[in-house]
DNA sequence: CACAATTAGTTGCGGGCGCAACCATTTTGG
DNA sequence: CCAAAATGGTTGCGCCCGCAACTAATTGTG
């Protein structure tokens, strides 16, 4: 581990940013999948994610589960609207609410994209051995509880 | 580890996803101190840590070691000279580049800062063990080299 | 039952960011 | 030695984002 002189402050030895690089990294090296292949950025992608392992959810619950701001939900579920991978019916009891689906086109996408994805990040966790993995992911999982991030 | 089914996602086990989410929230954690304290965001705080640590940076090194782009390092550099908290002088063999330094004011937030700042991070970590630590660290090191994101 | 408070979702606005184009200067190479 | 390429840095532009305000529907309360 780093030495670190009371006082003085090396940016690339300090963890959040550290964190912040390697959350990017990541997220760059997925988006070679999702946006060159499939035309998506990442709130489309993640509504894309939430929308199509459910049947049929709204825009809260997307909201929600992905932790993104409604208007964020908002813009992504109508570019996606536009381009015919989701569509909307305003059926529940709620007349507020809209009920959110893939399309055929779109679950056709979510099919392709989906695999693609998780073997990336396979791939990606794959240069770590199975033990140090496990350290990885319980820090991760330690770091998140500290910070109220869970689930 | 959790089990993931074949073709199914789940976002919030999803690595990459929560990878994103944990940074985004340290970094919110820590900017508790440097923007309500000291009003500064993140490029600016970058910019900051960076001058301060070395004698004389150029916006050009600053944006290297902070991978930042130079138009964020530049309007970053913009804001801290109106807030007199740094200064250019274009002094250097090289006219087109102008050599950064911190001003009185702007040594003085340096030095009240970076030990707040280092302190919040050394108490973020402190929710691993030491053990636990070391092997987050290496997992966090490993995914850096395999991403290419070294140093 | 009516009226206030809440909730789902959209939209105008201001701010920040990256891209590409640009200016000024320095380096390269014919 | 000069023209072309490269480099440090700034700026105009368009895009995305979150905040706050808004509409529409629903729930709670007297």
């Amino acid at each position: 581990m780093s030495t670190r002189v009371h006082g003085e402050l090396e940016l690339a030895g300090f963890v959040p940013y550290r964190l912040n690089r390697l959350a990017v990294g990541v997220s760059n090296h997925l988006a070679d999948i999702y946006r060159e292949r499939f035309g998506l950025d990442v709130p489309e992608w993640r509504v894309m994610a939430t929308v199509g392992s459910q049947h049929g959810c709204t825009a809260q619950h997307i909201a929600e589960s992905t932790r993104m701001h409604k208007t964020r939900v908002s813009r992504a579920i109508a570019h996606l609207e536009e381009r015919d991978l989701i569509e909307r019916a305003s059926s529940t009891a709620d007349r507020r609410a809209r009920e959110v689906r893939l399309t055929k086109a779109g679950r056709r996408m979510y099919t392709d994209l989906v695999p693609l994805v998780l073997e990336r990040e396979r791939e990606l966790l794959a240069c770590l051995g199975k033990e140090p993995l496990r350290g990885f992911l319980a820090g991760m999982t330690a770091l998140e509880t500290f910070l109220g991030l869970q689930d």
